[in-house]
DNA sequence: GATGAATGAGGGTTCATTCAT
DNA sequence: AATGAATGAACCCTCATTCAT
């Protein structure tokens, strides 16, 4: 999407936190290319030496964000943990990163244009909910091979998982509800979400 | 939101008609009063008349369509039915009216300016899901006082069984990557959905 | 090509005559639609309720002014003239529309933009020069048969006609050699015209 | 116009090709120094180290073009052959030109820029119709004296016969009517114009 | 001398809003 | 109360020009 023999590294980068700024509290449609220029501290001529246009800029900072966010979801997963110790982690970083506001920033965004950009809203999906759930399907796969878990259709459990740590928090953060989250909040639904898996797919 | 000492109700009725129709094909921010008032036959002017703006007629839209479509999720629940039953017809309503059309689109709406329109996010929560919660944790708690299922937090719990729900199918169709969903699916999810939340709350 | 349902014919008058005025100046390229705004008097929004956009504004504008000259150029030929007083008329009329400004801004314009505008020159040619030429071959055509005249290709002789008078006045102001012409330089190229012609098609 | 105690003659020429494409392609207003700069292969820097803009680029190249296209229109004229003859080929020389790719993209843009450029119609006068209306009223005198022809003013009739070249193709060149003339077509023009004019002014 | 990244004024166009009718 | 013509700020984007390298 952005042009990678890019101009210069350093200010692309300058334009797309720019571009997360405004994006951010302004959406896709509401962001106005002179904002971001400004924000990001650069002419709006310069914005289209880096990026063919709005639609372009707002792919590049979507395929920038999933990269960063999902790498080290599960850098440490070590299968000899008990299940419990190794779910309860996970979920915990998924709502982290969820709640968190570039998080909730691109769930909003590749939601609200997913019926203009559905290209994109497939990037946002490749990048990062499926690498997720692959990652845990596998998990639960080999939980189950070693008689740890009793679980018909890993892929589709790992995604009631990954629902379940969406209770409360993050439709409420979706909705503007709350401003942010604490710590023993997460707990909470870690705890309760993992423990239904668990009763549910345990042995 | 609106001025309700209105005009004419007919009219307003008639403004919002025009205006959900626009809404939902181009969202909040690709629709245009013009094309509202061409839709609703009205003039631009007498839209103004009605509403303040645009933003307040998107809000008392967003107001109408929640009291519309939240009705009767739970009209027919008999509390002499089995739980699963009980479950099963929720659970799949819920799906049914999540990943239909408008259903879909007052979730992008609502979400994607959930940061410029926090109240109006706040008036379809309650109009919406709060409500839907509050039934679902009242119909677990009368439940559990009839000894047939245990639950500590009902409230919670209903917010799970909703989560629940929305695992493979609601977010692949926010995200265009299916469009459309069929009976089977839909049971196939429920019926899941509903045993690992009875496995884990039932007695 | 302009709306002819339109909305006060005196204010799209208004708007035609700014528009003049300043594609007299720039060409169609070199104008800008605030340009014409600010010379027509409206606002930008203005001119866009009145023309679908600038190119249909210039083609509504090409196409009066064709409208306009033509008229008249023939109004009163009478077959029973002498041949030489009804040439010297049509001719002095043509040198005197062509060197005008407006003429000569059409002719600019149209040969500027036929590249890019094929139907726009199409439309100049048959609202002018096409409805000239006929004219003038029909009364070439009814000389012959009258005895006065003989040529084998009334239409041929009636575009000889029309390109003599376009010796040296013509072409110099084309190329801006020249700011205006006296009435006796026309008389002079039209009676060395008609001259030339008569001697090659009088009897 | 162009800086002649120029850097590089090797360069400006390359420079000047480039131009003379994108020009013909896309007119004064349209050609971008972008597109110009990349046709000539040098960068957009350079460019302005040979010219001192757009505008004195486009000078140049107008300038070139009429040194190159005007040589030669009548390099062989032999004063002892019938002025039927050379009158037949000088005029068909002209229509060929005038009708030609470069020959109509010069007139057109010359034409269409004579008001923002009127020095430039100017070069474009004098290196073109101004050197052949001499010369062509040169021969008509050396005619006259021989006894061959009887005008009174021999340029302008060297200006009609011109003129008279330009009836029926090159008008319907210039509004893109038509997109290429036979051979068959400029010999009509040319006889019928050559006949008029012998009629008129022969002897 | 040559480069091309950066600039920013200006391009055509849209549209929420106003107000005279 | 209803109209819709008029407004003008703001939209995305282009491009002639400059200047640090």
């Amino acid at each position: 999407m952005a042009d990678h023999d890019t101009l210069s590294p350093e200010k692309e980068r300058q334009i797309l936190n720019g571009a997360a700024r405004v994006f951010a509290l302004d959406g896709y449609e509401g962001a106005s290319m002179s904002r971001i220029a400004a924000e990001a501290g650069v002419s709006k001529g310069t914005l289209y030496n880096y990026f063919a246009g709005k639609a372009d800029l707002f792919g590049a900072f979507v395929q920038r964000e999933c990269a960063t966010r999902m790498t080290l979801l599960f850098d440490d997963i070590d299968d000899d943990a008990p299940p419990e110790e190794t779910l309860t982690q996970v979920g915990r970083q998924m709502i982290i990163m969820l709640t968190s506001d570039t998080g909730l920033l691109m769930y909003r965004m590749v939601v609200a244009e997913a019926a203009k950009f559905p290209e994109l809203a497939d990037t946002f999906y490749q990048a990062g909910p499926a690498r997720a759930l692959a990652r845990m399907a596998g998990w639960i796969s080999r939980m189950c091979a070693a008689g740890r878990l009793r679980v018909e259709d890993p892929e589709f459990a790992a995604e009631q998982l990954f629902t379940l740590m969406q209770a409360r928090l993050c439709m409420r953060r979706r909705l503007q509800l709350i401003q942010s989250v604490s710590e023993d909040e997460i707990e909470a639904v870690v705890q309760s979400g993992v423990r239904l898996f668990l009763r549910g797919y345990g042995r």
